[in-house]
DNA sequence: AATGCAGAAATTATCTATAATTTCAAACCA
DNA sequence: TGGTTTGAAATTATAGATAATTTCTGCATT
């Protein structure tokens, strides 16, 4: 998983990013630059670096001189989000369909089924974000593509927040009708699902870690 | 401009995206963290993490261990940056009409006219810029916002690669037309001429800086 | 002349140390 | 009691030094 060729900030900010998307360290907490280096066995040079770049995909949020601490979100981000992905989805789809294959359909169509059988959102969302990647990244734009993958690691962070744990098998519907649509050559209504799907949000109770219960959204798609 | 709450960091990067932009730094060339310290009279820490900055903005790519340089670009990647816009702007809009008020749309116009007037690219951008801001901003979604502002810099850069020097005064129909429908309530028609409106790529034949002559192409909006 | 290979020079990445700033809490005063 | 001040502890930001890697340059070999 992690490479070798990385430097060790990179390192270090894709374990802070998967630890923030997972929900294990909370909204609007702290990261300490000194903490951090030291749980890695590092300096603090290279925790530094990486917090830039968790600030960039809009993780974390840094005030100068007042340290960093986890993007905090509401519903209005969520919605943000959501919007933005119909967007952008839409359009990188639109340049992918020509480049689409039967091969590629088959594996989103894999993607598809695993996501069905998932019993954790963890690997839900791995096979959702499979589908998204399988059928966008023909669309060959490299700057749409990674702002489309920080967009899919803001919804994660949002579905991990609702259904950390309870989750129940549940068949998308969706994915199967925007595949159908693509292997009939039917863009414009393939797109259609796609930006309403991304744009589905769901809506349920949850616990804090201060014991009070407050309504949690996520996009589910 | 630069001001001295910001960190020190943030001023180098600033400074950089200045030069890059404006294409007093070469696309492709290596940006030099010693010899960058050693200009802003710093060291070179705040220096990496201007870079990490300027990759986040897609102004400079960097590779581990091999240094960073400054972002090239084709035509492909002014086509990319041109529907990335449209698509953001116009979803941008959408939410913003409601809350935009005659004082806002009259600045605007202001805008408008100091583009039409200015006699040089920079001060064309800069009303330009200002335009687009003033109608998209009150749609009061923030990462929407600051990903639009990374594409305007991307844009601005095609921009002045193409007319650094040779810039003739010429009248903005498209920014009356989205204005006048505007002020009309008529949002999707506002929404439908900012589309057409950001794609619209200009091209012109360059001299490099080697002697040969290239066609540079812009968006021009 | 082209190719490949040292060794040197330059450059990046990281570490350790220091300065500057913020935070927090206890003491102080109204 | 409540708010403000002050000083220590914690934390961030930058500097200077070192290790590791890459790039450059000139020479040897074919």
């Amino acid at each position: 998983m992690t490479n070798t060729e990385d430097t060790i900030a990179v390192r270090i900010s894709k374990e802070l990013a998967d630890r923030i998307i997972s929900g294990v360290i909370e909204p609007g907490s702290r990261l300490r630059q000194d903490h951090v280096a030291e749980e890695f066995g590092t300096s603090h040079v290279p925790v530094r670096e990486a917090f830039r770049r968790l600030e960039a995909q809009g993780l974390a949020i840094s005030e100068p001189r007042r340290g960093v601490r986890v993007a905090a979100f509401d519903l209005g981000e969520v919605r943000e989000v959501a919007e933005m992905r119909a967007a952008l989805e839409v359009l990188a789809l639109r340049h992918a369909a020509p480049h689409l294959t039967p091969a590629i359909l088959d594996r989103a169509e894999e993607a598809t089924k695993a996501g069905d059988k998932s019993r954790d959102v963890r690997s839900w969302e791995e096979a959702n974000r499979t589908f998204h990647r399988l059928i966008l990244a023909p669309c060959n734009m490299p700057r749409l593509l990674s702002t489309i993958d920080d967009l899919h690691a803001a919804s994660a962070r949002f579905l991990f927040a609702a259904w950390r744990s309870e989750w129940e098998t549940r068949t998308d519907q969706d994915h199967r009708a925007i595949l159908s649509a693509l292997r009939q050559g039917n863009t414009e209504s393939a797109a259609a699902t796609l930006g309403r799907h991304v744009q589905w949000i769901g809506q349920k109770p949850v616990k804090t870690a201060s014991g009070r219960t407050r309504d949690a959204f996520a996009i589910v798609g």
